[in-house]
Parts: structure tokens; C-alpha cells; sequence
DNA sequence: GGAAGTTGTCTATTATCATAGACAACTTGA
DNA sequence: TCAAGTTGTCTATGATAATAGACAACTTCC
């Protein structure tokens, strides 16, 4: 009967992704009812059954909530992040009313990629220290860094790191007071099984990839990084001023 | 055997996606032979014939091109974009190297939302025109966008733009000979089917979705759009100066 | 109380996904 | 020429996805 795109992705997936659009960009308002399971079947051209699974898997992940003999409701907001010259993770999540954390995964040593080397002004196979780490607004995870320094100038990053569970606190550590950010390259990527656990992510789910440098007040490179954010909880704010 | 996550992603999907992750990040170079299907199929913990289809979608594509007895190759490469205060897209895919193009979908009436409405400085519910369009780099497509501006403002924006098919051109019928970029919100999400069919783009690929609004020189609001970019064909590069 | 509308659970059937093995067709390099 | 390594094609089987129908359990409203 029904044609099979065959896309690779379930129809309850896509049904899912398309009621997770309808709430992010405000179709289906926080708290409000969600149309019947019926209905959406109807929209959607698909079983019920298949409605169902979609509207679980949303369910799992807590952006709606079911009840019994009366409707599907919707729980869910996204978390502005805008990216400025000056960009603080703590300060951006605290100013949305909502308390930051850090969590420190490893950290390990890696040489000097030829693109690693140009953003930090090393020589192809300096050697470097390698953070990993996830950063959540309240309990939610947010992203996860890769988080890459120059080993000759911060020699204990990974361990002071580990302690404070903060970049800027790291960076203070190593008496530099102020820093900012130089370059932002952002794209899009579905996440990778690692990052999806990290992140609680549903397996192929977006995130939003962004790679970033930050340099001192002399416009000297600290560190550079590679951030995923989880598409589903984030909202990028580029000003131009 | 198999765990199964359930994720509601084909397992060929995951492999594809995991592939073409390696060739956007570099890892796979362009005109690069990839490792051979059995390789690929240990690497991922699946059946040769699940990394057969994963090629396939790939090749179809056509990102990557099999060559019988020989091996499978890269042909790929993302179009670099800035985010700038001034940008057009002409000029950006211009200096890329590719030939700008820009495709008139549709247009029709509309009534502001209070969101449009606080961009372009209007009440709720005042008139407005829409635009649909598709914009391409030589013959790809890289975005699609639905535009609102004033119809008091620019009654036949419609018909304009028909007629020129590019912003900067509609604008400049109004005698506007300059504008810039005052705000933009970057996130990501599934393409939908209609945005998908337009992109030329496989059902459950991420676009980068942008929300952008333009003013004049006395930074008045000239038209606020939302723009759906393929995630896999272009990198958004955010200069802080 | 009762009707209408909602989500929850069960059985059953068909199509697609993923695995497995074997071998053909072709390219490359010794 | 020949061996090794590659992609292409075939058959077969079990697991999962999607459909279909029926009815239970519960909420809301008249």
C-alpha cells in the first residue's frame, strides 16, 4: 500500500522528529495538549501503533507526558546560547536562570594535527594535552568538548582540570585573568554513539558541531577546541554588532 | 546477538552516517580510496552487505563512487560560510569559486505572529508577503528559505522577486542600496519531507536552521527570514572581531 | 450516571532490515 | 600469467518495523 521511502530512518522515528519540531519552533506550546493519537495518526498517514512508539520515545526522553484517558502533553524549552566574543558557559547558562556544571570525562596527551597546529601557533606534532569533557545546565546535558592545549605552556592541564571543572578556572590557574574567543566554524552532524551516550542522546540525533579557538588579551592562542552541542536543547545566538 | 538499540535508525544509515562524518571531517580526503566493505563491516560491527547499502546511499548520493575490483573513492567538499554583518549569499558562493543561483518557489499573503512582528518592528497580525526560495552553488542546492517583509512596505515583493531572484536585487527595486545583518539564531533539526524534496537531500538529514533578520543603514527591519541549510554541504564560520 | 474521547494492552499478519555464506567479475601488482 | 584483494550478485533465514483490529481503563463533560 504505502510507497517506503526507505530512508533508512523508522516512520515512528520521523513521526517522532516532526512532533519534536512542531515544539521546538512553538507549534505545540509548553504544557499544551498534544492532538490525539488519531489525529496524528491521520496527519501523519500512519497506524496508530506506529504514533504510539513515536510519542514513547518522546516520552523517554521527557519532552512529553502522557496521561491516561486524557492526552499527551508537552515539557520541553530550549536553552539560548549566544556566541560572543566574550563566551562563558557558565555565565551564558547562569544568566537563563539555570545552574551550570562541568564534568570531567579523561585527559590524556596527542600531538599537533596540522589544523590543531595552526590554531594554536604550534609546529605540526607539538605536543598537547587532550580534555574531554561534558558540560549540563542543571541536571540536562548540553555538550561535550574536545578540548585541546599547548603541553609545553599548561604541562598539568588534565589534572587541574579534572579538580576545577572549569576552562576559565583552569586558565586562571595559569594566571590568565581574561580570554576570548577568536573563531567559531559551526555545522551540523547526527552524533556519534560516544557523544549520544554522553549527551543522552538518542541514537542519530543532530548536534551542533562547533569548533572554537580562544586567545588571550594579546590575541595569542590558548586553547582550541571541537564542542557538540545536542541540537534539541540549544538555540545559537550569532549578534552582530 | 546484536544489542539492537532500537533507535529507530537503519544500521546501513549509522554506517553511512558514520562515513560521511569521517569524509566531512577530513579524515576520508577527497579522490581517497576507502577502506574495502570487509574492513568497513569489522570497523562497525556489521555485515558486509549492511556496508554495501550504506555505499550505495552514499554513491547515490554521490558522495563516494565505487570502482569494481579496485575500491570505493571520496568526491566531496563543504562550501565555507561566514556569518557575517554583511552577508550575501552571491558573494559568499561567488568567492568560493562556485556560480550563485537563486530558484523562486512561491510566494503568497501572510499575517505577522508576534515573533515576526517584534522582528520587523510591526504589530501582530499587520500584512506581510512570503517568499519561498531556493538558493544553489553552481548546481546544488544549499538552502532553502521562507521570507516575510512588510506588504505595506514592499507590496509586490512577490512578483519582485520573481522577476530577480535575489534579495539583494528585490531590495534594491526599492531603492535600498545597502543593508546588513542585525541578529541570526543558529540550530539544527531533521529536514522535513518538503524541505528535504527541495534540498535534494535523503529523508532524516540535519539542516542548520537560521533565523535572520536584515536592516538599513538606519537599522530599521527590512525582511526577517528563516533559512534550512543541508547540514552536510555547507560550514557556518562565525568571526569575532 | 452515561456518552464521548482519550491512552493502554493484547493478538495477528506482512514487509523490511540484518545476517550469513558462496561465488562471479574485475583490478592491481608481483 | 597468477595470486591477492576488490566490488557485484545470488539464495536463505531470523529479527524488527509497520499495519490492522478489538477491547480495556481512564478522564472529561453534560
Amino acid at each position: 500500500m504505502s510507497m517506503q521511502e526507505s530512508s533508512g530512518v523508522a516512520l515512528w522515528r520521523q513521526v517522532a522528529d516532526g512532533i519534536e519540531r512542531g515544539i521546538a519552533d512553538g507549534r505545540f506550546a509548553a504544557g499544551e495538549k498534544l492532538p490525539g493519537e488519531v489525529e496524528i495518526a491521520e496527519t501523519y498517514r500512519v497506524n496508530r501503533h506506529t504514533v504510539r512508539r513515536a510519542l514513547a520515545a518522546l516520552a523517554e526522553r521527557g519532552l512529553v507526558r502522557a496521561e491516561r484517558g486524557s492526552g499527551t502533553y508537552v515539557e520541553a524549552q530550549r536553552l539560548a546560547y549566544p556566541l560572543r566574543s566574550r563566551t562563558r558557559f557558565s555565565e551564558i547558562v547562569g544568566a537563563g536562570g539555570h545552574e551550570p556544571r562541568g564534568q570531567f570525562i579523561d585527559a590524556g596527551e596527542d600531538v599537533a594535527t596540522r589544523e590543531i597546529a595552526r590554531e594554536l601557533g604550534l609546529k605540526t606534532g607539538a605536543p598537547l594535552i587532550r580534555i574531554e569533557s561534558v558540560r549540563l545546565a542543571d541536571r540536562t546535558p548540553i555538550c561535550v568538548s574536545t578540548t585541546w592545549l599547548s603541553a609545553e605552556r599548561f604541562p598539568d592541564a588534565g589534572s587541574v582540570f579534572a579538580a576545577v571543572r572549569s576552562m576559565t578556572k583552569l586558565l586562571a590557574h595559569y594566571d590568565i585573568k581574561d580570554y576570548r574567543r577568536s573563531s567559531t566554524r559551526i555545522t551540523a552532524a547526527i552524533a556519534d554513539a560516544t557523544d549520544a551516550a554522553r549527551l543522552d542522546l538518542a541514537l542519530g540525533r543532530p548536534v551542533l558541531v562547533v569548533d572554537a579557538t580562544d586567545v588571550d588579551i594579546a590575541d595569542k592562542p590558548l586553547v582550541t577546541k571541537r564542542s557538540r552541542f545536542a541540537a534539541e536543547r540549544v538555540e545559537f545566538l550569532v549578534e552582530n554588532t
